[in-house]
DNA sequence: CGCTTCTTTGATCACTATCAAGCTAAGTGG
DNA sequence: CCACTTAGCTTGATAGTGATCAAAGAAGCG
């Protein structure tokens, strides 16, 4: 649908101000607004694309036949989603909350020198994408259920966090099930977690999608198998 | 060592023979012989080259400050190891048997234009990779003990199996603590698994190092989660 | 205000970890 | 060639963590 006015910049500054004046610059066609929960993409379909996250919380997950999900990830403002494998896209991808996104044209096939730019570009979000991957492969292969959830709202906290006086807010665009398909646990399990976090005074909530973290040294501590 | 003569020619086909034959013909310091238990590199060591699996097993683990260790995935023939993030290794890596590599020259800050076929491969490499670890989330975050086995089995059967009559022999190069630390389980539960396996039929063991696969069917659909 | 969806809490169960001991095979030295 | 040693594998008994089943609160939305 924007196959043919996709840009071919591309921009992922770790700066969020560079990032939104990227996405003004950019052609009016490679933006794109997804509602909640609208798919950017499934598994199995043809890559044309690379995606830039200008705001909001996408899902990038697997799903197997019996219907059982793993979440990959999740995008986030600043991250490039959506990297072909043999020209097809490796997982679904659809909005938690309502997203902008920048459509980057990128066929890897084609000879690098044509945009030498997006080909490095593209491979450092590769090896960045390995190396986050198998921060999470660690995390889910080697620790309870508890080192799970404090590692993960850390990570989403250093993503997406804004000061709260001392603490820090994180607001938790996707749901109990979300986290527990990303952590490979049930969502009953992360709620008690959470309870559990709260009564230790590690961190607050403030509604069920607004933890704030009152002891990050502490929950370091945890994550890391304290 | 091989800094000054690592070749920079990249051949990762998927025939071993001609593997092999590339290997012959690489220059002399391009490869390397590791011993069992010899590290091929170390996690966070500046990574100035790129591996290309000839001939044996490699093992790539991160290990956490508790000693509780994930192996990633193990390197077979044919397999590109050592992609380095922001200029280092993620993991490190060492022979569970012996091993012949090849080691490839691979700057990726350095401009794509001087060596586009090694960027380009290794950026293929790269989506491959995050493909393969995509796969092992699955495995790891929903699937219960035997489920893994089979997955693993399987897995490694495909890629270095060799046929045994009507059946799939494979060598079980890695012992169960490897396997162990790669399904996220321990090496107790990986033995038992396999003796349920093999007692419900679906494979043998000829010496605690060789399985054959006697039902690939049966443990396919397992391994699935039928 | 009632419906729906998500979250929390509770009770129970199953799976896998843990601890412990025996077993097997390969390697070593007398 | 055969004890002896050692490392890895298997098996057993028990316990703990998280899954499952179930139901009761919250919160959003018509």
């Amino acid at each position: 649908m924007f196959a043919n006015t996709a840009c071919n910049v591309l921009s992922f500054q770790s700066c969020p101000v560079l990032k939104r004046e990227r996405a003004r610059e950019a052609p009016e066609g490679c933006r794109r607004h997804l509602r909640q929960g609208e798919h950017l993409f499934y598994e199995g379909d043809t890559a044309k694309h690379v995606f830039e996250v200008i705001s909001g919380t996408l899902r990038l997950a697997r799903v197997q036949r019996d219907g059982r999900r793993q979440v990959m990830t999740f995008g986030l403002p600043g991250d490039l989603v959506g990297l072909p494998v043999d020209g097809r896209h490796s997982a679904e991808c659809d909005a938690v909350e309502p997203c902008e996104v920048i459509a980057h044209r990128f066929d890897p096939l084609s000879p690098p020198e044509r945009w030498p730019d997006l080909n490095a570009r593209v491979l450092n979000a590769a090896l960045e994408e390995i190396h986050a991957l198998q921060d999470h492969f660690l995390t889910l292969g080697r620790r309870s259920a508890c080192e799970k959830v404090a590692a993960f709202l850390l990570w989403l906290g250093s993503r997406v966090g804004a000061r709260a006086g001392r603490h820090r807010r994180v607001h938790l665009a996707m749901n109990r099930a979300d986290i527990a398909d990303h952590l490979g646990l049930t969502p009953e399990t992360v709620s008690r977690t959470i309870t559990q976090l709260r009564e230790s005074g590690l961190l607050a909530l403030d509604g069920a999608q607004t933890v704030v973290i009152l002891d990050p040294d502490g929950m370091r501590v945890l994550a890391e198998g304290g």
